[in-house]
DNA sequence: GTCAGTGCAAAAGATTTGCATGCGA
DNA sequence: TCGCATGCAAATCTTTTGCACTGAC
């Protein structure tokens, strides 16, 4: 989904609940949808203040949240404990993440036969699963072979 | 594995690092070997001085760090954001967990099938797994039966 | 004109660190 | 005795909140 697409879906979630459009809402969501997936709070800022240099840390906190309460952010927790962010797509397939450990690129992915046996394990336990999650860590093909390869890896592979 | 045992390699493992053995550490760790799993750092420390009152949350931060660094200790970090510790067993497979989210029961278990599944979808993406981490979210029978049921539930369950 | 939104600073919560003192080896 | 370990407080770091001012509607 592009940029623009992204920021019409914000400009209507705004006015569905009442809430007023503004040059900051505009430029960090902006911003965040036009940034490389996964940012944290820290390179969103960053990032804003390049384009807006008044913008306050507090509202991108705030601005971030409400993406989130609106569905189009989703919030993620990796092992190195900072929390990052990244858009999401409509109608998205929920997708599991892979993860360099060299070079730090993410790649997605989403496969049914993992759902499946997550399914057939939580019924094993006990349990009635709503949501998982699951990241893979190691070492990807451009590392390996000493590439320089590109950190932007774009969609989630369907495996 | 038992208390004693585990103490006893954590003593092992200070001698070798030439590190001292005082009375908090001792304290720190025994209460963490006998506590339930998961235990966070608030957790950790409130029972700990139960024990040993005047000890500070710097020492249990500390101690933590040293039973992660000798391997008695691993950090978890589920996505209520805050970090949560468990004891680590001798050559232990590494297993993954489900959640409940009524009641907070955190149940391990491991899956070879799941591990072979993950090493496919690795290998697919171009990628040489170290490491993974995955966790299911959903709801326990004894909380959709209306039951109290344990939060205690011990041991890795093979799937 | 109103009141939600913003920027700033302060607060809050989690973790780390500096330093004088204590204590294990 | 010597130096690592401890307790305390202060410093960090991340995120949230209070408040007076601004600006969207």
């Amino acid at each position: 989904m592009s940029v623009r697409a992204r920021m019409q879906r914000f400009e209507q979630a705004l006015r569905e609940r009442g809430l007023k459009s503004t040059a900051q809402r505009d430029d960090i969501a902006r911003v965040f949808f036009a940034a490389r997936e996964h940012v944290s709070v820290e390179e969103l800022y960053g990032a804003v203040r390049r384009v807006s240099p008044r913008v306050g840390y507090a509202t991108v906190y705030r601005t971030l949240r409400l993406l989130k309460e609106c569905g189009l952010a989703a919030e993620r927790h990796f092992d190195d404990g900072q929390a990052r962010y990244e858009a999401v797509e409509e109608q998205e397939h929920p997708h599991d993440h892979i993860i360099c450990e060299r070079c730090g690129k993410i790649v997605e992915f989403a496969s049914e036969e993992l759902e499946r046996l997550q399914e057939r394990i939580a019924r094993f336990l006990g349990f009635v699963v709503s949501r998982h999650r699951m990241e893979l860590y190691g070492v990807c093909a451009d590392c390996r072979e000493g590439r320089r390869g590109s950190r932007r890896e774009h969609g989630v592979h369907q495996v």
